[in-house]
DNA sequence: CAAGTGATTAGC
DNA sequence: CTAATCACTTGC
């Protein structure tokens, strides 16, 4: 498995890139540097200032929003309910504010790590945006990380998963966005235990 | 099913 | 400044 480069990122339909980071490695190393990581199972594409969902809706540039205004292979994480942290990967080139929000992972390295980050039964480590950062230890100092150049990586074969092993539809927690909330813009792998239960 | 938690935002 | 909201999770 090999970093995926800027120019996966950089490509300016959030859509495809949502589908094509499922199978593909997010690692996040420790601090003494042990590599924990899982294979992204379910993704969801935020594409403001058009997108009601977005927090770029209608391009709202905020303190918290703008890391959503960087170039492809950012991370944006922010921090909601008073709780949790939730990863994203920016997209398409620095001023247009797409991202696409990672929902759950199957662990693959670390799993010992994640175990004592959760302390629960391994469908559950990383089934969830919140559980997720949890179990990778993600919170808001990765926020404008650079994925192509950081610890922080994503990685992949180069081989894309076929269209038959992907499933999607609505996005969730955002009911509030109107028809933007119908769209089927969250994807997972079809049939995974690791994707949420939403 | 509802509580919990605090950053973020819009609106005075 | 205040108050409402929130791309969620857990335990009842």
């Amino acid at each position: 498995m090999r970093r995926v480069p800027r120019s996966f990122y950089t490509r300016a339909d959030v859509v495809q890139v949502a589908r094509d980071l499922l199978g593909m490695l997010l690692v996040v190393p420790t601090r003494s540097g042990r590599r924990v990581s899982g294979i992204i199972v379910e993704t969801e594409a935020y594409r403001g200032p058009e997108d009601r969902a977005s927090h770029a809706f209608g391009g709202r540039r905020t303190g918290r929003t703008e890391t959503m205004y960087a170039v492809g292979g950012t991370a944006y994480v922010y921090f909601v309910y008073g709780m949790y942290h939730q990863f994203n990967v920016v997209t398409n080139v620095a001023g247009i504010p797409h991202a696409v929000l990672v929902r759950a992972i199957e662990p693959v390295e670390g799993i010992d790590v994640m175990r004592r980050r959760r302390g629960r039964g391994d469908l559950e480590l990383a089934n969830g945006p919140g559980k997720l950062c949890i179990a990778l230890g993600i919170d808001r100092g990765l926020d404008r990380a650079d994925l192509v150049r950081g610890p922080v990586r994503i990685e992949g074969g180069g081989r894309r998963l076929p269209w038959s092993a992907i499933a999607s539809g609505p996005r969730i927690g955002i009911d509030y966005a109107g028809a933007w909330a119908r769209r089927s813009w969250r994807f997972w792998i079809r049939g995974s235990p690791f994707a949420s239960r939403a």
